[in-house]
DNA sequence: AATCCGGGGCC
DNA sequence: GGCCCAGGATT
């Protein structure tokens, strides 16, 4: 048996009931296969039966708004996903006539779709044979050939993408797709990978060298820098102070309390006799209460926010601020990163003031 | 080529 | 604390 006969027949036996392999609508796939961009199967599978129960059509997905889109986007990560995917779904209504795509030269050119999700898409739901690239498929392939390629590199990427064309199985390249990822995903797992079960162990150049922990090879980051978000919370009880973000920033166009952000940490009593922060939010704002700070990690910055609760909040300050009041009940509306949802959830109806 | 963009699970 | 996850866009 052939490698990919092999990868092949362990995946009809082992591999898992995932609702979008039940469907050949080349839109369901894409709404999973954006999900699933450096995202667990488990962690997206919530959020793929939200979107295809609310958005069955890409005609439903692109009667939203951006913000509604966001909005259930929420918690999921990577938020350009959602605003490109929005994109994306305007481009479809006027430019395929509302016809989702199945072919990889017009998916390529839509807002989110790389060649991992074109190649994906076209195989899945047009058996195109294109083979597809994910991190399953580079750690499946280094350690089964022994490539010590770095894999996050351009180099890497076209050296890994030119041997899964030769090795996808283009008489069912769906199905050969599927299962080089899902064999990666629970056979060649990045930790503790089961060698002693394994179908291609006798072929596996990493398994018969006893260097599995050595491939991939992958370039390491870059240290993350550190920033220091102070929250304003101006609430009556009934409604609360908000901001939408924008810009190139992080969380763009999502929502979120008027920010204070410093340069290093400043305790709150400190914080507010500073000039700055006068001249945001009037000369007689006291703190009621604080609570942090909590510390929140994403890829590239480390996050220390504190949430200063104040009152004295003058309402002539909210001249010529992107700020609005939002009332209690309807936040939920509004789409926000965790360090504002989560607060929210802790005190729902603030009543810490 | 390097960097940025979230949040969560695992070791 | 570091690594990884069905990557892509930007510079």
């Amino acid at each position: 048996m052939s490698f990919i006969d092999e990868v092949i027949g362990w995946y009809n036996n082992n591999k898992r009931d995932l609702p979008w392999r039940n469907t050949n609508d080349p839109y369901l796939i894409w709404l999973s296969e954006i999900i699933l961009q450096q995202t667990r199967v488990e962690q997206g599978m919530p959020y793929y039966h939200r979107f295809a129960e609310k958005y069955p059509t890409i005609s439903h997905f692109a009667a939203a708004g951006e913000d509604q889109i966001l909005n259930l986007w929420q918690g999921l990560g990577y938020y350009s996903r959602g605003r490109n995917m929005y994109k994306t779904a305007l481009m479809v209504m006027e430019e395929h006539g509302g016809y989702f795509p199945s072919q990889y030269e017009k998916l390529i050119k839509l807002k989110g779709i790389g060649e991992y999700t074109a190649a994906a898409v076209s195989s899945f739901s047009a058996n195109e044979a294109r083979a597809v690239v994910d991190g399953n498929v580079f750690r499946l392939l280094s350690r089964y050939f022994g490539i010590d390629e770095v894999i996050n590199s351009p180099k890497g990427k076209k050296v890994f993408t030119q041997l899964a064309n030769e090795v996808i199985d283009t008489g069912r390249p769906g199905l050969s797709n599927q299962a080089m990822m899902e064999f990666g995903s629970l056979q060649c797992r990045p930790a503790n990978p089961d060698c002693g079960n394994c179908p291609l162990r006798t072929g596996c150049f990493a398994c018969n060298t006893s260097s599995v922990q050595n491939f991939p090879v992958k370039q390491k980051k870059k240290a993350t820098r550190d920033r220091y978000f102070n929250y304003i919370v101006v609430s009556d009880g009934e409604k609360v102070l908000m901001n939408k973000r924008t810009g190139k920033d992080i969380w763009e166009n999502l929502h979120e309390f008027p920010l204070f952000e410093t340069s290093h940490f400043v305790q709150a009593e400190e914080l507010i006799t500073t000039p700055g922060f006068r001249e945001l939010f009037g000369e007689n704002v006291k703190i009621s209460l604080v609570h942090g700070p909590v510390k929140h990690i994403l890829s590239h910055q480390r996050l220390f926010a504190q949430y200063i609760i104040i009152k004295g909040f003058e309402e002539n300050f909210l001249m010529k601020k992107p700020w609005f009041y939002a009332k209690n009940d309807t936040l939920h509306d509004l789409a926000q990163p965790k360090l504002i949802f989560a607060f929210l959830k802790m005190f729902p109806t603030f009543n810490l003031i």
